[in-house]
DNA sequence: CTGACTGCAAAATCTTTGCAAAGAC
DNA sequence: GTCTTTGCAAAGATTTTGCAGTCAG
């Protein structure tokens, strides 16, 4: 896993190579999301940030704007949920896919080859440019069954 | 492939057995979804609808209500582009994912066995009790690539 | 300095809800 | 007749945008 530091520093070369500004702002919002392991709305994000920086000003379009720019920038990586929006997590992470509990919303993640090789494959057949993929199983976790 | 005849009667018997009334309105968005092969947000519906049948009125409120039942009742499903809304299809044909094309928005098709097996093989890995998945790869199709 | 960024509040989307009238059974 | 459904418009929820002031480089 990268150390913060050179996250950070990817994210100022990103940011220099288009001519945009390193911010408090987004820096918070990528230490956050690169100290807190999970998946979480725009305004989990936002809340959290305030709790933690309670001298700091932040707005919610704001972190609305510097996830888009994280997303773009391949540093992170959202997941939707429909209507109920999306939850974004650390993008750098090796490619994953989900298990979303129904109940109690967790997310586990997990990585299969053999699935991605399948992709691959199916993509091929239907000459699809594949840019991503996801997949989600959707259903009860261990706990929830009880 | 079930027959409209079929596919309506299964539809009021599930009204039915819940003490739901069958309306005009929720039979056109039925047979909306059995005679439109494909993928369409509510809007859509509503729209298509509406011009098809001038002489009918309806409001986008019942289209929201009787596709949420739909799949409550398991005859349509549905699939969620995040903050762009869900797309609903019939939910009847036998299960697949989906190749989305980022470009024009076309949607194709597919199942693989090999990948619905691995599924389940991970739900169990997990002590998970899949309840539904999804897949989706996002890129482009034969003819955006041009 | 200059142009990008920010917070704010207003606007835009998409979806749901309250309600009185209409319709199914 | 009774109870559900409907359309409408208003309300919600989430996300985006316009703008004037602020800040990074």
């Amino acid at each position: 896993m990268i150390s913060y530091p050179l996250l950070l520093e990817k994210f100022q070369t990103i940011l220099k190579e288009n001519s945009l500004k390193f911010t408090k702002q987004r820096e918070l919002i990528l230490k956050f999301l690169y100290e807190n392991d999970g998946h979480f709305t725009p305004e989990d994000i936002y809340r959290l940030i305030k709790e933690e920086n309670p001298n700091i000003n932040i707005g919610i379009a704001t972190v609305y704007r510097t996830l888009t720019l994280l997303e773009t920038s391949q540093i992170a990586s959202s997941i939707s949920f429909g209507v109920q929006g999306k939850k974004y997590e650390l993008g750098l992470k090796k490619h994953h896919d989900h298990l979303i509990c129904n109940q109690c919303g967790d997310i586990i993640e997990f990585f299969d080859e053999v699935i991605e090789e399948r992709q691959e494959e199916i993509a091929k057949k239907f000459n699809f440019k594949m840019i991503d993929h996801t997949m989600k199983i959707v259903g009860l976790c261990e706990n929830c069954q009880k």
